[in-house]
DNA sequence: GCCCCAGTTAACTATCTGGTTAACTATTTG
DNA sequence: CAAATAGTTAACCAGATAGTTAACTGGGGC
């Protein structure tokens, strides 16, 4: 598995002509070729082998930065994890109206997901163990999505301005607007077969989406007939 | 792998003393083994040795009777979902009204997922292989569920009674009852973990369910009020 | 000018794994 | 009852697989 030097670094420092060892580089270059491996093949499909070669690295080098192949997966999830976490970070769902900032956080996780296959495959496989793997990881635990606290607030400003149900709850609310992708998105291979229907279409989405829409806020929304399903309220 | 002999069918025909020799049951034993086996490691973790041991039968029967790990694999899906089908098969839901229908299938939904969770991991290992098992399965696409049809019916019956948003489609429906199941169910590990919950609590259970309830039934039904969480209406 | 060590390499190995061979046995059939 | 068939068994195998060994290399510090 020679690597092909004109894709290395080439920053000379001053006289050398040196390039090569990028512990970083390299480091990274693992961690991406794992994450690609473990999503397309779980945990135990995942051939240590083709990671090396997909990550133009010596197979030894997955021993030296990370341990072994658990640890490794490991490491791909928590990198997947920091990633949403970050994504999440950047929505600003306070400074929106409750109504509005529920369709928001609607509209992210559908995208995230979307745009993020690998999540929701490295997700599943941890899950078939039980999440043996994030419970041994301190990294993880520490982060704490904004995502909870701040739909709690959302909804107790919606109680407030007398537009939600007073029953809502942050917490199932915020899994059940997961769930609706996730189980979409996640399962779509076998939904189409079944249903002898191509759910991966644009207008097959858009459907979905507007469909979640109208869910979530019928569920929350006093009176359903202030909330149309097209408009963005504010 | 010894079987034990005290175990077997003692059936004795007329004189003989024999014993042994079950294809039914042995192909059985095997199809049982296999499905624990894939549920809890998935088709690349699972081994055809341990399913030969669980099974108390010879490795070879396993090949004898279903060729190869992957023809098994599909065989235990095509018993899983046929299992799922019989269930839906003895739901009447069209003897119900249209409001009582949809409430009886999330139940329905729910406990299924529950007391099977093997198909949970099944379907989604299935989905990691992009259903190419399924796809090419002619039985599986032959066993189609009465219920998407039976759906569309409550759902045109609970318009035409004036009780349900015009807009409601049936199919979008029965997706968004399955994934508020399944993705609690499927991910309860992870977000035990992520949310420091435990969500597998009998109250935890509970919660969830009157929280699905509620918002399939909010999505569907006209006026939400007339709908109170608690009474199953008729 | 040389030493040290993080980083890298090829070759190796012990074990595991899906699948096969071929012999054997109970049951059915003619 | 003899031959064919269906069912069962232990032993075997080749290739794959995670993980290891030990040697090497280039550059920064001295």
């Amino acid at each position: 598995m020679p690597r092909d030097s004109t894709t290395r670094k080439v920053v000379r420092k001053t006289p050398a002509p040196a390039f090569v060892r990028d512990a970083d580089a390299s480091r990274a270059r693992i961690l991406d070729a794992a994450t690609a491996e473990f999503a397309a093949f779980g945990l135990a499909g995942a051939r240590v082998d083709r990671i090396a070669v997909a990550a133009d690295a010596n197979k030894r080098m997955l021993y030296y930065y990370f341990g072994n192949k658990e640890a490794l997966f490991l490491a791909v999830l928590e990198g997947a994890y920091a990633r949403i976490r970050a994504a999440e970070g950047e929505l600003r769902l306070l400074d929106l109206g409750p109504d509005l900032a529920v369709r928001r956080l609607v509209e992210f996780t559908w995208d995230y997901y979307l745009a993020h296959p690998e999540f929701i495959t490295l997700l599943n496989n941890e899950n078939l163990y039980h999440a043996k793997h994030l419970k041994q990881s301190a990294r993880i635990r520490a982060m704490n999505s904004p995502l909870i606290a701040n739909l709690r607030t959302i909804v107790r400003r919606g109680n407030e301005a007398g537009i939600f149900h007073a029953s809502a709850d942050a917490l199932e609310l915020y899994v059940s607007i997961a769930a609706l992708s996730y189980f979409y998105l996640s399962n779509i291979a076998t939904l189409s077969t079944v249903f002898a229907r191509d759910l991966t279409t644009p207008s097959a989405r858009r459907k979905r989406v507007a469909h979640m829409q109208h869910m979530v806020m019928a569920s929350l929304v006093v009176r359903e007939s202030d909330v149309p399903r097209s408009r963005k309220a504010t």
